[in-house]
DNA sequence: GTATTATTAGAGTATATACTCTAGGGAGTC
DNA sequence: GACTCCCTAGAGTATATACTCTAATAATAC
């Protein structure tokens, strides 16, 4: 493998684990036994580095939110859509911890994040559609549909700090992809009310495989819990 | 005003400005034309500053989220509590942009951030009930309803993040108050679904009053416009 | 008054961080 | 061998940052 390449996994590898703003590059560079001078021969900077993870990101997203429109949505479509959309969020997710400063540093990345955002509002608003067309869920009018799709962006972009907040420890290294996956339950608690009679209950059974587990729920919300169980 | 409490108002104007990454103690002390001994004899170091900041914060919501249950709930109460959680959000906003940093390097905060976030739900919780109570929604399964309140929660704490990222330029500044309040519509957009015919309209009535408008995506001039509608 | 305590200034420090610079190795080509 | 091109090492630098230390001054108690 390359050195550039190695680079990039390293970097990736780090930030996740660590947090980019507690991943400097002489870190990086220690880490693969390469010297700074040669991460620098690779990279101008950082932000360099972030920003080619944050391509592949973007590919990977765009990839997986490619909808076929040669044929009616299934559930199994919207299934794999939130399946890959968290494990995408899962491999990068560095990157919205701390988003706003890399935003910041870089005008770039600003401007690719913000036509990516809009690219993915756009999806899930035609998975909306397209599922009303299967008649999965009912057809919403526009205004409504736009306002549910941004409603789940901030859902799912959501979750993962949510989670590390709700742990008691030092979470970051703890949170495990099936946690966050538990997102997907949070994200069908937004369809429900649109569920057309003859999906409701199977949508109904797909979202229970996501319920958080009692043990996560007594961690993640005990108070609620309670309350459910009373 | 004494100085321990002019570093406070200081540093919460400086976080909230440039963000708590792009503050250093140095500038806060700067700031004040007084110098680092003095911050520091009044704050053992930064995160200790951080962390009464977020207690006056904390008190800021519990006290706006205490339910009154004397008396039925209102749709002035729910705009009540709509506006005010977004004001504090307002207020505060440094806080929510480098949470996960924050309470990675602060266990006192992290622990009391939990409980504070527990308390939240459990009041965006207990309002659904009262709103039930009062027929402004239907009533739900205990469960939905946990459910319901953490996406409210997930859609209020991130809605900021998203401003910021959707805007073209360096923004941090540029945000307003009014541009955060359309949160509310994103939150009324959740209920929509639950509310009870007798209620119906009005809320859609309010709702429409913080929907965004096409201006505000590039410009700041929603002020005229509500307060004309208000 | 004096003694004590609270507050402040400001120079200074240890460490970290992003990044640079120079020298040179290794592999291919002639 | 010599030349070129890509890659690498590693010492080094300018700057920043959180924080400390000492001495002096203001405020208060007696």
């Amino acid at each position: 493998m390359k050195t550039r390449d190695k680079i990039l996994l390293s970097s990736l590898e780090l930030f996740n684990e660590r947090g980019e703003r507690n991943v400097t590059t002489n870190h990086i560079a220690a880490h693969l036994a390469i010297s700074p001078g040669n991460l620098y021969y690779h990279f101008r900077n950082k932000s360099d580095i972030i920003y080619e993870i944050f391509l592949e990101y973007e590919k990977l997203v765009d990839f997986y939110l490619d909808i076929p429109e040669d044929r009616a949505m299934t559930l199994t479509d919207m299934t794999f859509y939130l399946e890959s959309v968290f494990d995408g969020l899962w491999s990068y997710r560095f990157f919205h911890r701390d988003l706003e400063y890399l935003l910041d540093s870089d005008q770039r990345l600003r401007q690719d994040y913000r036509e990516f955002t809009q690219r993915c509002l756009t999806a899930i608003n035609r998975i909306f559609e397209r599922l009303a067309e299967a008649g999965i869920i009912e057809a919403q009018p526009e205004a409504l549909r736009a306002a549910m799709s941004l409603n789940v962006w901030l859902v799912v972009t959501n979750w993962m700090a949510f989670l590390k907040t709700a742990h008691a420890e030092e979470t970051y290294a703890k949170l495990t992809l099936n946690e966050l996956k538990q997102g997907i339950y949070q994200v069908l608690t937004l369809e429900l009310p649109y569920l057309t009679p003859a999906y409701r209950d199977r949508v109904l059974a797909l979202r229970e495989q996501y319920r958080p587990t009692l043990s996560d729920q007594d961690e993640v919300a005990p108070e609620l819990s309670r309350a459910a169980s009373r």
